[in-house]
DNA sequence: AGAAGGACCTGCACGC
DNA sequence: TGCGTGCAGGTCCTTC
C-alpha cells in the first residue's frame, strides 16, 4: 500500500491525533509474521510509555516513546537523562508493507478481519494495526537514532543522488526501488518519476549521463512533495490516519495506465516485468 | 559484491 | 455460482 507519501500522510496524522497520549496496554494477534521483535519485546517495551512524537524514516512509521514517569514535575535535565538512559528513548517501528493500516478508533468499533495490534490508549482509544496480506512488520529498538536503510529522497542533493547510482549495473528502475539506496520510493513514485524524467526504466542506472539523473533527482523530489501535498495515492484502499483518501492517483502519468494513450503524445503505455514488479512507461516520451 | 528470481500472504477483478 | 488466473503500494532470502 504505502510509499513514502502515504506514510508521511499517515504519520503526520498520527502525530496530531495520539502525540502526547500514553499507551497502556497491548494486545498482539496470534500470527508470528508481522512481528519483528519478539511479542513479549513489543508488549513490554509499549505499556507505560508516552507517544511523544510520531514520523516517518523512510517507508517506517516512527512512534517516539519516552517513560510515562518523565511526565510529572521532572525537570528538563532529568528528562533528558532519562531518555538517554537504557529504559528511555525506546520506538516502535512499524512497516506497513503492502496493505497495512494504522487506525485510530474507539474501543467499541468491530475490530476488523486481520488485526495483528491493539494498543490500548489513556484517552480511552485504540490504536490498531490492521494488514491483510501480513507483509507489515512492527519491531522495537532503543536506537534513538534509527535513521532506516538509505538515504532520504526529499532532502538528498544532486551530487549525493549521483553517486548512489554510480557503477551500477542494475536498471534504473531496480534500483530507485532499493530502499539501500534512496528510502522511501517503491513502483509507483519510480515509474511516474522516470516518465516525468524522460528515461526508460530498463537503462541502466550507471550509464545514465549527469543530465539525466540531475532531471531524475528534480523528478523524484517534484513527484514525492506534491503526492505528500495532496495526501497520497489512493489505488485500492489506502487511506490515512483519518480514514481519507489521497489524490495523487489522479495525477499518475503512466501507473496502472497500460496501453493508455500517453497524457503528453498519445503513444500507448507499455507494461513490462523488472524485478518483479508492474512497471510502467511510454515509449515515446522515454529514452 | 551485485544482480535476478522466487517466496512470503490475502483479496480482488476478470474470463470461462 | 464457482473456479482458475493474474495482479497488487514491499521486502527478504537464496542462488549464481
Amino acid at each position: 500500500m504505502p510509499e513514502l507519501p502515504e506514510v508521511e500522510t499517515i504519520a503526520r496524522g498520527l502525530d496530531q491525533r495520539v502525540r502526547g497520549d500514553f499507551i497502556e496496554s497491548v494486545w498482539l494477534g496470534s500470527h508470528r509474521e508481522p512481528l519483528k521483535s519478539s511479542a513479549q519485546e513489543i508488549a513490554a517495551a509499549l505499556a507505560g510509555t508516552r507517544i511523544a512524537k510520531v514520523r516517518r524514516v523512510g517507508k517506517h512509521i516512527v512512534f517516539d516513546l519516552e517513560p510515562k514517569s518523565s511526565q510529572n514535575g521532572v525537570t528538563k535535565t532529568q528528562r533528558a537523562a532519562s531518555l538517554s538512559s537504557r529504559n528511555g528513548g525506546r520506538q516502535w517501528i512499524v512497516h506497513l508493507g503492502m496493505t497495512g493500516r494504522m487506525l485510530v478508533c474507539s474501543p467499541e468499533e468491530a475490530s476488523p478481519k486481520h488485526t495483528h495490534a491493539i494498543a490500548s490508549l489513556s484517552s480511552g482509544r485504540e490504536l490498531r494495526f490492521v494488514d491483510p496480506r501480513r507483509f507489515g512488520r512492527l519491531s522495537v529498538t532503543t536506537d534513538r537514532g534509527f535513521t532506516g536503510p538509505g538515504t532520504e529522497p526529499l532532502t538528498v542533493t544532486a551530487d549525493e543522488f549521483a553517486k548512489l547510482f554510480r557503477g551500477r549495473k542494475t536498471p534504473i528502475k531496480a534500483a530507485l526501488l532499493n530502499q539501500k539506496l534512496l528510502h522511501g520510493v517503491g513502483n509507483i513514485y519510480a515509474d511516474e518519476s522516470l516518465f516525468r524524467a524522460g528515461i526508460r526504466p530498463r537503462r541502466q542506472a550507471g550509464r545514465l549521463s549527469r543530465a539525466e539523473l540531475d532531471r531524475l533527482h528534480a523528478a523524484v523530489k517534484q513527484v514525492l512533495k506534491e503526492a505528500i501535498r495532496l495526501g497520497g495515492s489512493s489505488v485500492s484502499d489506502y487511506v490515512d490516519a483519518e480514514g481519507r483518501e489521497g489524490f495523487f492517483q489522479l495525477r499518475h502519468r503512466v501507473y496502472l495506465r497500460t496501453a493508455k494513450p500517453c497524457l503528453v503524445c498519445r503513444t500507448p503505455i507499455k507494461r513490462l516485468v523488472l524485478g518483479g514488479r508492474g512497471t510502467h512507461y511510454c515509449p515515446k516520451c522515454q529514452r
